[in-house]
RNA sequence: GCCGGGAUGGUGUAAUCGGUAGCCACGCAAGACUUAAAAUUUUGUGGGCGCAAGCCCGUGCGGGUUCAAGUCCCGCUCCCGGCACCA
């Protein structure tokens, strides 16, 4: 029978103690061990710790125990992030102070961490609203002002109804609605402050690749801040429909002219007219210029405020029918060849995206090509090859198939969709497939690739002279020029019958190629996967060569780009898909923006004896859409004292997110008055190590954060580039049906109540037992947990198992374990520690355990159960705590097996095993097998062709039968 | 559409420099203990055939490479996450 497990009154008890002896305090920096800072994402203090608060800080502890035990001096802080509106809200509801609120829910939550029993160092503790910590959130923001990192902007803003508030864009969920409150979020023009975070947007990117973060992260910020690297390009405006303002020259007398922004300069010469953005402000310009210089000022007028009008998501349907209208009585002027083009607004051109205007190359983008068929303007092509470089960073997939076999040779080229707008015959014929017409076509006119047995030999091209002449292709006048070498050494160009003439084709669908490959003898379709294969790596870096573009001809488009650029005198630039971020917000429980505006109206910080900028008390905070901080006397009074007559203040506080984009340098010097936190502690403790947090802070704090580092560096105010070395992103705890939980499922799972019914070490392993802990989500499940507590009962009860003798295997079997903990732990892998520690239970329970071993088991079980370990090992007789004990090394001599049971496999079947030693000859695990009666016999009079033997692996036997 | 990550028993998962697939746990079934139930405990548990020894099949699907494939290669399907008329 197993020992009773009170898990109640071991837990109170030496978690007092430990609070008493502080054992996880952290202190000063002891430079003789190495340091370990360990970050959890501090919580928001709603007023009760949810299960998901225990994922997040309970597992990371087992590997802030299990680095301490090691040697390591870990820190690992808590704090809270108390700024924000649930305090404001629970305020209005029910009367109260947002502070009192605020700092009971803290006290509270502070206790219940306690008894969640992590290692945490309370000594470093923080929390946002202190205000000693936004002090210096203050200061770090005026001093941005000053460097024209934080500035008052105009524009369009994101307005929550629901909080009565401004928010980011980054706070807009995809679907257009709050992150927070879930209402629809509008949008309106007002001034807003905002941080510069678009001057960093190439450090966010390329700093990324440094990184040890998951790759999805790195990959969801690099497409959040998505740079695309191209050219600003001018295009000259010429009036039509009033010659007159041809003479209207801009004040350094230059004529009036159009930027665009392409990702693709190398086809300029494609370019057949221009598109504006409804938003764009020559727009608005060219609708009130007087005279004017529209001649259809009235319909432009009407286009423009219905695109306005339409919200994001209906014009982000990028499946919807193109639509626009052309700008009649001005052309442009395609720099690169004097042809004067149509101009067009439409609302498929986004307003805040480059310049607001495009140049539209038909030939070569899918929508201007949709929008040019809509409107009949020309396509010319201006790229030979079937590739379209704005899927450069992708594979073809779906489409058809060539296959060209001529003797060792196979010619295989493959094409999508895309292919069609650009081939002759431009579509597909009434009752066509997709497949069907894309077959019909290739059959006629068609790139070829040369390869060879998984090398490429080179490539070859279609070229033609006459793009848009379906006709003449159809009539087989194509010109094949055909490299025949990865030197690029062209060969006299072969006419196309040549071509034809020498190459036996096949022209395959998808279907057909796997039908290939099961008909294929081996060897031939082995030749044709390679060359599939090469095929794509070809297609990914061939990028084509120019037509139809005068002296650029047969340039490689991708060295054509600066050639073009520099010749029409545009700029080689990148733009940017993320948006400054907005901070200001028009509630009462934040950081006051520290900003004070003189009577004419000019904004000024705040001076650094004057911070903190304390947040008023008196105000009226029920949300209005006008800041509570608007209504404060004593603020208005405060800053009338400091500045003077009419000096007002600003009304606006900040985004929590500032808050907790620097909680992590605070933790190191907390109690600083007189810098956010010393060069030497940070230098002390910075990068941190490893960041534990959840998957929805990716393209938020994550980012903002960065950010924020960045910008500090730059001020000297801290010593690293980059805050976080790792990142460990966890899953979620789901209800017991596998839904989110939530109040109205009646699906949610109280911590405080399960530590109650199994104890905290229980529910601290059971989580960690779950599965791994990067990445995935787990429904809670009861059955489960009752396991873990099982397991637990039974590790104490392994005290009436103590032998004076214990076998040697088990012995072995706790070397082993040790072993494998050291390995798993660093790599987050805690499911399968527990899993080795339950192996070592199991065992040590049947065959009896010396008090040494059990000693040693103790210290393995500690990090993952640290007060029943400590119960134990009091219990064993110590008078010091277990989590002050060194982390068991393994010996390896006796991690190592001294007997394997392998396999042996009869012509790659599995046919029975032997145990050998894990070292013994091929001769030795021979005689095995001859010595077990099935396998002899099975190898009797057999031929053995070939014996394949890896020492402690398998046995393979190839035989004549 | 593009990018990133996945798919293994009834369930969560384990095993990837290719080497006995299913460790550990849950669940389930049968037995022991009990008046009974719970708890505990023993045994079994991928599917099929067989009294058994054993045999056949099996890691989303179709192929391939290899003595040997969950793992590598080619093609596909579905699921999760991110982005998306971003020029």
């Amino acid at each position: 029978m197993h020992k009773k497990f009170d898990s109640k009154e071991i837990e109170s008890k030496w978690q007092a103690l430990w609070r008493e002896e502080g054992i996880y305090t952290a202190g000063d920096r002891d430079s003789a061990k190495p340091k370990e800072y360990l970050l959890v994402e501090w919580p928001y203090p709603s007023g009760n710790l949810h299960i998901g608060h225990w994922y997040a800080f309970a597992v990371p502890d087992i590997y802030a125990r299990f680095k301490r035990m090691n040697g390591t001096q870990v820190l690992f802080p808590m704090g809270f992030d108390a700024f924000g509106l649930p305090a404001e809200n629970a305020a209005i509801k029910r009367g109260l102070d947002p502070k009192n609120w605020t700092y009971e829910n803290m006290a509270y939550m502070r206790e219940q961490l306690e008894r969640m029993g992590n290692s945490f160092a309370w000594d470093k503790t923080t929390n946002s609203t202190d205000p000693s910590y936004y002090k210096w959130t203050q200061s770090m923001f005026t001093q941005f002002f000053e460097k024209g990192l934080a500035y008052r902007g105009k524009g369009i803003v994101n307005w929550c109804p629901g909080c009565n508030t401004v928010i980011a864009n980054e706070q807009v969920l995809p679907d257009g609605t709050c992150e927070r409150s879930g209402n629809i979020v509008e949008k309106r023009e007002m001034p807003q402050w905002m941080l510069k975070i678009t001057d960093y947007a190439d450090r966010l990117t390329d700093d990324l690749d440094a990184l040890d973060w998951p790759e999805h992260i790195k990959e969801a910020q690099r497409q959040w801040i998505g740079r695309s690297q191209g050219a600003k390009i001018n295009f000259d405006l010429f009036f039509t429909h009033t010659p007159e303002a041809n003479n209207n020259r801009g004040p350094q007398g230059e004529k009036a002219a159009l930027t665009v922004f392409t990702t693709r300069p190398d086809t300029l010469f494609g370019a057949t007219y221009l598109v504006l953005a409804p938003e764009h402000p020559w727009v608005s310009l060219a609708i009130d210029s007087e005279p004017t210089v529209l001649a259809n000022t009235d319909e432009v007028k009407t286009y423009v405020t219905n695109a306005k009008q339409k919200d994001d998501i209906e014009r982000g349907d990028n499946t919807k029918e193109k639509t626009g209208v052309e700008l009649k009585g001005v052309v442009a002027i395609n720099p690169a060849n004097g042809e004067q083009i149509p101009m067009y607004v439409a609302d498929y051109v986004l307003g805040g995206y480059g310049t607001g205007a495009i140049m539209a190359v038909p030939a070569h983008d899918e929508r201007d090509h949709a929008f040019a068929v809509k409107f009949n303007l020309p396509v010319t092509q201006v790229i030979a090859g079937h590739y379209n470089k704005r899927h450069d960073t992708t594979r073809v997939r779906r489409g058809v198939y060539g296959l060209i076999q001529k003797n060792d040779r196979f010619l295989i080229q493959h094409f999508t969709r895309d292919d069609f707008y650009w081939l002759p015959g431009g579509g597909l014929d009434a009752g066509e497939t997709e497949t069907e017409g894309l077959t019909r076509e290739l059959h006629e006119e068609i790139a070829y690739i040369d390869i060879t047995i998984g090398r490429k030999l080179g490539t070859a091209y279609l070229d033609t002279r006459s793009p848009r002449g379906g006709d003449a292709l159809r009539n087989h006048s194509t010109v094949y020029s055909v490299t025949l070498d990865s030197d690029d050494q062209h060969e006299p160009a072969l006419t196309e019958s040549e071509v034809l003439d020498n190459i036996e084709m096949l022209w395959l669908t998808e279907e057909e190629i796997n039908k290939l490959q099961s008909n294929f003898e081996p060897e031939r379709l082995h030749l044709i996967q390679e060359a599939i294969r090469a095929l794509h790596g070809t297609l990914k870096t061939n990028g084509g060569s120019l037509v139809n573009s005068g002296e650029f001809d047969g340039l490689d488009s991708e060295e054509a780009m600066e050639k073009i650029v520099a010749k029409v005198g545009g700029e080689m630039t990148s733009t940017y898909r993320i948006r400054d971020w907005s901070i200001g917000r028009q509630r009462y429980w934040g950081v006051p923006i520290p900003i004070v505006y003189d009577p004419t109206g000019v904004a000024h910080p705040v001076p650094q004896e004057h911070l903190p900028w304390l947040l008023p008390e008196d105000v009226d905070f029920t949300p209005t859409g006008v800041p509570p901080l608007a209504k404060s006397e004593t603020l208005k009074k405060r800053t009338t004292e400091i500045f003077g007559e009419g000096w007002t203040p600003e009304v606006e506080t900040m985004d929590t997110f500032v808050d907790s984009s620097w909680y992590f340098l605070r933790y190191l010097d907390n109690q600083n008055e007189n810098a956010l936190a010393s060069l030497e502690k940070q230098k002390d403790w910075m990068p941190i190590d490893i960041y534990f947090g959840g998957a929805e802070h990716t393209t938020m704090h994550l980012l903002y954060s960065r950010f924020w580092q960045k910008a500090l560096f730059d001020l000297g105010l801290v010593t690293e580039n980059e805050p976080y070395k790792r990142r460990i992103n966890r899953g979620l705890i789901l209800g017991p049906d596998g839904n989110k939980m939530s109040k109205s499922k009646g699906n949610v799972i109280d911590p405080d109540e399960q530590v109650a019914l199994v104890g905290s070490d229980t529910v601290k392993m059971y989580l960690a037992f779950m599965g791994p802990y990067e990445g995935n989500n787990y429904p809670w499940d009861m059955g489960g947990i009752a396991g873990l507590r099982r397991f637990l009962e039974r590790s104490y009860g392994l005290a009436d198992h103590i032998t004076n003798t214990e076998q040697e295997a088990v012995t072995r079997q706790l070397h082993k374990t040790i072993k494998k903990l050291t390995s798993d732990i660093p790599e987050a892998k805690f499911n399968t520690a527990i899993s080795a520690l339950m192996i070592f239970v199991n065992l040590a329970e049947k065959e009896g355990i010396t008090r040494t071993s059990y000693e040693l088991f103790a210290k393995l079980l500690a990090p993952f159960a640290p007060h029943l370990t400590e119960e134990i090992w009091r219990e064993l007789g110590h008078t010091t705590s277990i989590h002050l004990e060194s982390f068991p090394v393994a010996d390896s001599d006796l991690a190592r097996d001294v007997a394997v049971v392998i396999g042996v496999q009869i012509n790659g079947k599995l046919r029975g095993d032997i145990t050998v030693s894990p070292t013994a000859s091929e001769t030795e695990a021979m005689a095995a097998v001859k010595s077990n009666p099935l396998l002899a016999s099975r190898l009797e009079g057999a031929d053995i062709k070939k014996t394949i033997y890896i020492q402690g692996k398998i046995m393979n036997l190839v035989i004549h039968e």
